[in-house]
DNA sequence: TTCGTATATCGTCGAAATACGAATTTCAGC
DNA sequence: GCTGAAATTCGTATTTCGACGATATACGAA
């Protein structure tokens, strides 16, 4: 595992903070699943209120999982791949081998 | 990706929540980096008080990321591995390919 | 047993998260 | 312009989190 700085931490983090919830967890999958848009048929999903999903979708967006642009009235979202292969580098980084040495 | 039961976003959205502090990621990678256990050093690493450290210990350990022994009149804390397995294999069932097609 | 160290738990507080409905914004279509 | 659909923001209530100091517990050593 390399050293990680202050600002690795506090990236992991926030990352890991914005899917601490089943709700988001859902929705990233269900964004995956999908494909790179989707508009709030992901409320449909949920059993969650319009504006409690549009919630969850900003705090994703503020954590940078995702990303969303405008199509018409309605709003298309899609993964941000490079937050998930921060996150995932980083978790690799926490890979606990048994036998490593340090 | 795979399909995911209820249990599993409840599972990882736990663990991430486990992670969504970064004293809680600093403990983590502490007892990574120093190997199977530690006492109470961990507070001396971070600048918070002892009992916060111990509440902080104590979300690792229901979340099932550590375990702890009892030490003599400390207490020694390590890495469950099994919980990094687990995580790891979810977060990489989340890897978002961008040329995916569904 | 008594003392000191190491941890954990308790009680409290302000801050943040979660959820909802209501109100507001945005934009296509008429 | 006005209307309706989609989405966000606002206001509110409730819950949970994060931090601390004080207290309690566990245990080795004197």
């Amino acid at each position: 595992m390399k050293n990680w700085t202050n600002d690795d931490v506090e990236t992991f983090a926030n990352l890991a903070r914005a899917l601490g919830h089943p709700a988001r967890v859902q929705i990233l999958r269900e964004l995956i699943l999908r494909g790179e848009c989707i508009g709030g048929d992901i409320a449909d999903t949920l059993p969650l209120a319009a504006s409690t999903v549009s919630q969850h979708l900003k705090v994703l967006r503020n954590a940078g999982w995702i990303q969303g642009r405008t199509d018409g009235p309605r709003r298309c979202y899609c993964i941000n791949a490079s937050s998930i292969a921060t996150f995932n580098k980083l978790v690799g980084e926490v890979d606990a081998r048994p036998d490593r040495k340090s």
